[in-house]
DNA sequence: TAATTACCTACTATGTCAATAGGCAATTTG
DNA sequence: CAAATTGCCTATTGACATAGTAGGTAATTA
């Protein structure tokens, strides 16, 4: 099972929104995307999915971009998985039609609800700010190195 | 994230084969596929991928089929979706090439491992017998409907 | 006014997935 | 032995989503 750029970009663009972010000050697509090495446009088109989903605000203009709505703190790792369409895994044939009581249904239904759930819990306990900072532990010395 | 068929088709196939195996007889391809509406030709390409994993074993000619090689409270859940190549999530790109410390594989590495991490300790948890025997209490009488 | 930025829409190439298809090898049963 | 059944191996294909490309428009600021 791949994650997705989109996923893979997302949660990197709000890291970065949050490191370099001064004092609620925007942060533009164009400088997220030179300095995390990633196509531009189709980074933008990521920032809107998340800008709608209410994570971000955006500012157009010079000067303008992107800054985080709320706190790092006040964010959960799950808004994020589920603003970008991730939040939950699910077979490719969504179960259950026409209520008909296949073993299919049944076991699709039973066992991804469960891994759900444990993911779930885990991204539901987890701030970004958490996140970060894990992060950051792990790294040790390294992290340094690209936080100017 | 969708799941693929190939784990859904696995997982099913798997408990089909603990359910219709009386004393360790073997079930046929042929008759997974048909229970469980499934194509048969792509279900045997699932099997044979089950089989080089170890969790079941094959028997050609007539009256042969596939069964498992340990008892289902033997089989943990993990080892199912390993065999079928989706125990872990991980980045289109795998992180961390040529030991460059980029925010991006922090990022990944930090965040699957975790949701990893997840997923497996409730799928190294649950065997095969008790994922079954928990679906069948969740289903409550409409087991009964395609138990023959 | 000019530059910068977000935003919107359409298009496309690539790759993976989910099969389909055909034939061969092994085994059992009559 | 013969024939049917079953697993196994490999190649091919159609559909679809992904990951990006491209071009233009609207808003904002210096």
């Amino acid at each position: 099972m791949k994650v997705s750029t989109k996923v893979e970009y997302g949660m990197l663009a709000l890291t970065d929104i949050a490191l370099y972010s001064d004092n609620g000050s925007s942060v533009s697509a164009p400088d997220i995307a030179e300095r995390q090495n990633i196509s531009q446009k189709y980074l933008e088109q990521i920032l809107t999915h998340l800008k709608q989903a209410g994570l971000i605000r955006a500012q157009k203009g010079l000067r303008g971009g992107y800054a985080l709505t709320r706190p790092a703190d006040a964010i959960r790792l799950s808004e994020i998985l589920n603003a970008l369409d991730t939040g939950i895994l699910e077979p490719m044939n969504g179960t259950g039609k026409d209520g008909e009581h296949s073993l299919r249904d049944a076991v699709n239904t039973c066992l991804w609800a469960k891994i759900n759930r444990a993911m779930l819990e885990f991204a539901e306990s987890k701030t970004l700010s958490e996140f970060m900072q894990e992060c950051r532990e792990q790294m040790a010395g390294d992290w340094d190195l690209y936080i100017i």
